[in-house]
RNA sequence: GCCCGGGUGGCGGAAUUGGUAUACGCGCACGACUUAAAAUCGUGUCUCGAAAGGGAUGCGGGUUCGACUCCCGCCCCGGGCACCA
């Protein structure tokens, strides 16, 4: 027998199988079809690494072990080609970027032949070849009509080494990705996509995919939903004292705040009713217009829609005297509410004063009159606080969230006061009455204060919180300098140099300095104004801070320092308030307790200092709170717009152009005159993505590709434009809608863009052309891009997507997964493709290190060259071995030294080819051998557990190496099993074995369970949990003849002599316990 | 800090998911073949012990007839996120 000569061998089938074409798809195939897909390579300079050949080679083996089951298997192939490395490259050399990318792929295509790949190479695509980028910016032409691309001035992350904008996710710890520069910050103009827009389907379409957990888990961290809620904190320049405040005005004389409160009316009625309104210890004394006799009201107005507007009379009130004032007057009536165009209902219903109260009814309606009336929403209102009879009791109807108290007919018990609520039945809008709802003496001022405070209220602002149960210990507001409330309050702050120092400052940080670890936290107090505490109706002082980050929820927090690190952090260094108001179920520790000061409680526990959700678990306030707040519930994501736009040569070009004639055109809407012109003479209809990005004009698609120009010089520019805009002729351009002058955009999409569809493309490629190769093109037809064309593609994508099983490498499962998966979901919902997730499937490889354990780079000289290897030991061996190194999944370190191990395994399987024999019957071991072996292998490649089934494979080889002789019938069976992993030797040894056809297309082996069982089975007998003797156990006996064979045995009779047994486990197939009286 | 992995011989790693820990491979040692070497084949290879036996799966506890596997508390390594309210 010859050689085991793997040149020879590899070099024919890679031949035959090249030029046979035999792997490729076909697009209309009735059998079952398989989609798998890997990773496609970015072609450096560096050529193919051995990290390739792994996931390359797990899913070969997938893929022909789909075939061999009856699939129709799509197994693609492409590059990534558009990137840095190749654009440096020609910045340094000159040559164009598209010659280096031709070297390149074409020495990539070499080396992946030679490792013997099942890709259907007909299908090979190339992101930087016009015919393929066209669909690029097709897609993003789409992506642009339905307004999900717009332009943005913004801070970019600028790396003065590459010279072009980052996006966030490529700078780590304030360095560039590639190069470890010190990112810079800069202001430009950058094309954004809407990805958060889709970021609740993200998230939620995990569930539908057969991802890897961990990969979901990282999916779901960078998108980072987190439900809570949204808050107002009215802000105020009136200032109403505190309980707390009012004993510190004790001992801080001068302290400035008021101690009246005036009743705007100089009817002792109404003055009496208010006065019995407010409990004996309200911190005020109530006064009325006629305890200051000098007031002239006499030049106060009404307004037209209004009976009278009392907010300006209590404004004028306080003006005069200084003190806060609550006016009584009018039944009915509405007061416009300055600041958000909303209305505040002051009124006060004239209900049935037979029983004091209105009836259910009576309360929907007036709602809903007061609402009609107006012709707005329910949002815009405000709330109402109405005294509704004599009596001096107080009711309170929120309009906003549809829903009054009313005091109960009951006389005032001693605890308190005793409401009806009413609450807006969801289903049928009616009111009814829901549990009385208890308001204790003790905190009827809070109550009120709480209803009354928004008669004083400046502004609001919104703040998201995931524990609104903690509101109660808020003690500070905190703005993120960039929030645009503090200039629109800028008149009430009284440190605003101060303020605007700050500002500056923290502008001018870099993203590393703002993040730092261990950064003190710094801050100014927003002076002047105070935030009120919607909850207890407490001043709380507001501040900004840089902790605090405008891009994530509303810019701006209630700060809990009591129940949050970093609040307690910032309210240490500047002396505010902490109050604790959740305390743990169970003291887990003892330091968990309230009586250590330092110890922050983050987690949930039950409420106390919380007015009346006092003793509520903390889940339960939550909502509660929420609810008594008038806040709402509210979602908010961690993700961020995607930064589109780079001032790069070597990308897809943004296939835009801008028109100053187009955008005075789309901006005439802002005036309502011009607008009902021109919609009166039905011209120009402005499109909905002029309104977002005016003067923007879409390339037409049938003019795409918009294909890069010729350049000099591939060298960014400083001033951060793209060599792109150095290329006049290529910039001036016709408009393509007014046929005016217009300019190209001149920046270009990132690497992301290509592969953020590419597995369409290889649907596609079955009738269209993306390849470079141009002698092979030849055969096929440039179609052009447009809707109509990519109709024609619907067949081929119903038939392939999704697709099946994706591998490629953990550092690509957040952004290119993501943005592949936007992408995708984007085309979904324009009709293009049949599924709303590209992936059914996606796992992960492990990365191959360098023999010392680190990174493999050029620079640090620890780079395994795979060419070398696969001359020496053959493809197989490399394929073997990098199968059988480690588990798949994890990181690994390569050793050369491993690798004899695998091709001596070969040789092995070579020998015993030699010495099969046609006649041989083969007998039950040999049988239940191969049949746990097929049953093993089949099992561990759905697992991608490639290394047990390598060594399955071994043990059978090491078997059937010791056997006299080997039936063909069984090892045909073996070799099939091996060849996903060894394609080549397992032909070559087909092909020996008298087969006509390709051991590829051969079915694969079926086992036959019976077999793969041992029908008498070696167990392990314990004495006490300690292994003592082994028994043989047929699969005939039950488990009384297991115990008595156990008991029977010479070597367990020795150590059970003398001894009471006292128990006998027997495990059926496995093991027998006999434990022994201690 | 938070979220994922992981920690088993000289090395890469197995362990039917709670049932004889160290399969398979590398390396090493010895032996066979050979004038010799390579290749190949065979034997051995966690540790203490002459043996009988004991001890070992990062450390410390626990549950169990039985724990690499489950629970509690730590330590170390790798990856991701990171002032995300």
């Amino acid at each position: 027998m010859e050689k085991y000569d793997h040149l020879k061998i590899e070099k024919k089938w890679q031949e035959r199988w090249d030029k046979e074409g035999c792997y490729a798809a076909k697009d209309d195939s009735d059998k079952k079809k398989f989609y798998g897909l890997i990773e496609f390579p970015y072609p450096s300079g560096e050529g193919l690494h051995v990290g390739h050949i792994r996931s390359n080679t797990a899913m070969d083996i997938i893929a022909r072990k789909r075939r061999a089951e009856g699939y129709d298997v799509l197994y693609p192939i492409g590059y990534d080609s558009f990137g840095l490395p190749t654009e440096n490259f020609a910045i340094k050399t000159g040559i164009h970027p598209a010659e280096v990318t031709k070297q390149n792929t074409g020495k990539f295509r070499e080396q992946l032949k030679s490792l013997g790949y099942s890709f259907d190479w007909s299908r090979e695509i190339d992101t930087s070849n016009p015919e393929y980028y066209k669909w690029t910016q097709w897609i993003f032409l789409q992506l642009f009509k339905k307004g999900l691309a717009y332009k943005k001035r913004m801070t970019i992350n600028w790396c003065p080494k590459d010279k072009i904008g980052l996006a966030n996710e490529e700078v780590i710890d304030g360095l560039c990705e590639r190069c470890g520069t010190v990112v810079e910050k800069r202001e430009k103009d950058q094309w954004m996509l809407a990805i958060t827009k889709y970021a609740d389907r993200l998230d939620k379409d995990l569930d539908d995919v057969d991802y890897l957990e961990k990969i979901k888990i990282q999916q779901r961290n960078w998108i980072g939903r987190s439900e809570g809620s949204e808050i107002k904190f009215p802000i105020t320049n009136y200032q109403f004292p505190n309980k707390s405040q009012e004993s510190n005005s004790k001992k801080n004389t001068g302290n400035i705040w008021p101690k009246k409160i005036l009743i705007g009316t100089r009817n002792e009625a109404k003055v009496k009713m208010f006065r019995d309104a407010f409990p004996k210890d309200f911190p005020f004394e109530v006064i009325s217009l006629s305890d200051i006799p000098d007031i002239d009201d006499s030049d106060l107005v009404e307004g037209d829609d209004f009976k009278l507007n009392a907010r300006l009379k209590s404004q004028f009130y306080y003006q005069k005297t200084g003190i806060p004032t609550v006016s009584t007057d009018q039944i009915q009536w509405i007061e416009k509410w300055p600041k958000d165009g909303g209305f505040v209902v002051h009124a006060r219903k004239e209900a049935n004063m037979e029983t004091g109260r209105a009836t259910d009814e009576e309360v929907g309606n007036w709602i809903e009159e007061i609402v009609h009336k107006y012709g707005e929403s329910k949002a815009t209102f405000h709330y109402a606080i109405s005294f509704t009879d004599g009596r001096g009791t107080v009711d309170y109807v929120n309009v906003q969230r549809e829903y009054i108290l009313q005091k109960n007919k009951s006389p005032k018990t001693n605890e308190g006061y005793v409401f009806d609520r009413y609450m807006k039945d969801a289903d049928t809008g009616e009111f009814r009455i829901e549990q009385p709802f208890h308001v204790a003496f003790s905190e009827f001022d809070q109550f009120i204060r709480h209803e009354f405070i928004r008669l004083f209220d400046l502004d609001n602002v919104d703040v998201f919180t995931t524990r609104p149960d903690t509101l109660f210990g808020a003690t500070y507001l905190v703005l993120s300098p960039e929030h645009e409330k503090i200039t629109d309050i800028k008149q009430q702050i009284t440190n605003w140099q101060e303020v605007e120092e700050y500002i500056q400052i923290s502008k001018n940080k870099t993203e590393q300095e703002r993040t730092a670890e261990g950064k003190e936290k710094t801050g100014v107090e927003l002076r002047g104004i105070k935030a009120i505490n919607p909850a207890n109706g407490e001043y709380i002082p507001v501040w900004i801070a840089d902790y605090v980050l405008r891009h994530y929820g509303t810019g701006a927090i209630m700060a809990v320092p009591a129940h949050d690190k970093r609040d307690y952090e910032f309210a240490k260094k500047y002396n505010l308030g902490i109050r604790r108001v959740v305390e743990p179920k169970f003291v887990i520790k003892s330091g968990d307790t309230a009586y250590n000061p330092d110890y922050i409680h983050t987690g949930e526990g039950i409420l106390h200092d919380s007015g009346i959700f006092d003793g509520m678990d903390s889940e339960e306030a939550k909502i509660k709170i929420t609810e008594f707040t008038g806040g709402s519930v509210a979602v908010k994501y961690k993700l961020r717009d995607w930064v589109f736009s780079r001032q790069r040569y070597w990308g897809e070009p943004i296939p835009l152009v801008f028109c100053e004639e187009c955008k005075r055109r789309a901006e005439i809407p802002n005036s309502p005159a011009f607008a009902k012109k021109l919609r009166r003479a039905k011209q120009y209809p402005i499109a909905k993505e002029e309104q977002i990005n005016p003067g923007w004009v879409a390339v037409p698609e049938e003019d795409l590709p918009v294909k890069l120009p010729d350049v000099e010089k591939y060298q960014p520019t400083d001033t951060g434009e793209s060599p792109l805009a150095s290329v006049p002729k290529w910039v001036n351009v016709k408009c393509p809608k007014c046929h005016g002058p217009a300019k190209r955009e001149t920046d270009t999409m990132p690497n992301w863009a290509g592969s953020s569809w590419y597995y369409l493309a290889y649907a596609m490629r079955g009738i269209s052309n993306f390849s470079l190769d141009k002698t092979r093109d030849k055969q096929f037809s440039t179609s052009t891009c447009s809707v109509q064309a990519i109709s024609k593609y619907k067949d081929v994508f119903g038939h392939w997507l999704p697709v099946d099983w994706y591998n490629g490498g953990m550092e690509h499962t957040t952004l290119h997964l993501l943005y592949s998966r936007f992408w995708h979901k984007f085309l979904y919902d324009e009709g293009y493709v049949p599924t709303h997730e590209p992936y059914a499937k996606r796992t992960s490889h492990g990365l191959i290190l360098a023999h010392d354990g680190e990174k493999m780079s050029k620079s640090k000289g620890n780079v395994v060259n795979p060419d070398d290897l696969v001359t020496l030991y053959g493809a197989d061996s490399i394929r073997l071995y990098e199968m059988f190194m480690g588990p798949f999944d994890q990181s690994i370190a390569w050793n050369s030294d491993s690798i004899i191990g695998v091709r001596r395994f070969l040789e092995k399987v070579w020998r015993i080819s030699g010495k099969i024999d046609g006649e041989t019957k083969s007998d039950m071991r040999v049988q239940s051998m191969l049949n746990q072996t097929i049953k093993k292998v089949s099992e561990d490649i759905e697992q991608m557990r490639f290394n047990t089934a390598i060594s399955a494979m071994m043990i059978f080889v090491n078997f059937a190496d010791r056997e006299k002789n080997i039936s063909q019938e069984i090892y045909e069976k073996f070799i099939q099993i091996l060849a996903p992993f060894a394609p080549h030797i397992s032909e070559e040894i087909w092909q020996m074995m008298g087969n006509n056809g390709y051991i590829h297309e051969s079915e694969w082996p079926k086992y036959d369970e019976e077999l793969v069982k041992d029908k008498d089975k070696k167990i392990a007998v314990q004495v006490n949990g300690k292994a003592r003797a082994e028994i043989m156990v047929s699969e005939t006996m039950d488990e009384k003849d297991i115990e008595s064979a156990a008991l029977k045995n010479e070597q367990v009779g020795k150590w059970i002599k003398g001894r009471k047994v006292k128990k006998v486990i027997v495990v059926k197939g496995r093991i027998v316990n006999i434990v022994l009286e201690s």
